[in-house]
DNA sequence: TACAAAGTATAGCCAAGGCTATATTTTGAC
DNA sequence: GTCAAAATATAGCCTTGGCTATACTTTGTA
């Protein structure tokens, strides 16, 4: 039917802003997606193995809000990625380098939340928004929290 | 071989906090996850029709890393949920209700940009960041950055 | 005007992350 | 010691979001 656009199809494209830095940038956002999840289920299972003594596939189903296959194949790739080992029927486990990511993310984790409150968010809008946003926040971010909160006192 | 674990299955199972809670809460992490792709589309398609005068598939893959292909399977999916319309050969336009959620994710994403830097966070950092956090960030929550901003002059 | 280059679309593949339904194992109670 | 219930595992299906390879339009230029 019409066609106005089109017309000129490389009017202002010199104009545009550096695309390769805005295209790294949504690439790790991507990559960082993927890593959420596994991040959400080493620190559910630090917390469970330390309030609990143990991790079940099914506590973590229910506190994550899947169900148990999607727990259970979800731990099938924490094995794969060498963040934690279990054994058929016999619970959960984090290897070294599954608890270090545990302990970063924790860490980060109440970082996040009290920069959230110190700035006024409500303590359950903090705890629940830190959850997804505590996934993207880079080192240095996470250093500048620090200092923020620090200097605040 | 051991069973030291599964000996008292149900031991400290109701000291464990409310997991209804924490289960809706990373369910919603979830779900925004499924639309913070979306977001970044409109976001862009807006973006490049400012600076353009039109979005199209090529554009949108390079400035977001992905090959065209992936782009035009998401602008369909864009078509689907109504929030643009698109014909074979004929770029991507924003319907109205595109054009809403893009106004409003560009709103966020200044907001979000403007804390991290009033909180020392590099501005470099600052952007690359807040792509990835504003997805997760809650109404109350961004209420709470504009007020923080508005006090702090 | 014809044609090559650029852009666009489609098909088919893959992994992730979700589900339900169907085994199988463990556990605790009888 | 049996056995039912609970937990666990597996199989098969779906959607999303990525990819490459291939085919088809559009466009600008020779």
């Amino acid at each position: 039917m019409n066609d106005t656009i089109r017309r000129k199809r490389d009017a202002g494209a010199e104009k545009l802003p550096a695309e390769g830095t805005q295209a790294r940038r949504f690439g790790k956002t991507r990559t960082a997606q993927s890593t959420a999840l596994l991040e959400d289920y080493v620190e559910l299972i630090a917390d469970l193995m330390a309030s609990a003594g143990e991790a079940r596939p099914t506590d973590i189903a229910r506190r994550l809000g899947v169900s148990h296959a999607t727990a259970v194949k979800t731990i099938a790739r924490l094995k794969r990625a060498g963040l934690a080992t279990a054994r058929p029927y016999r619970g959960v486990f984090l290897t070294e380098k599954g608890q270090a990511l545990a302990d970063r993310v924790r860490v980060r984790h109440r970082l996040v939340v009290d920069v959230l409150t110190a700035l006024g968010v409500p303590a359950e809008s903090a705890e629940a928004d830190a959850e997804g946003i505590e996934h993207y926040v880079s080192e240095v971010t996470l250093k500048a929290f620090a200092q923020f909160l620090r200097a605040r006192g």
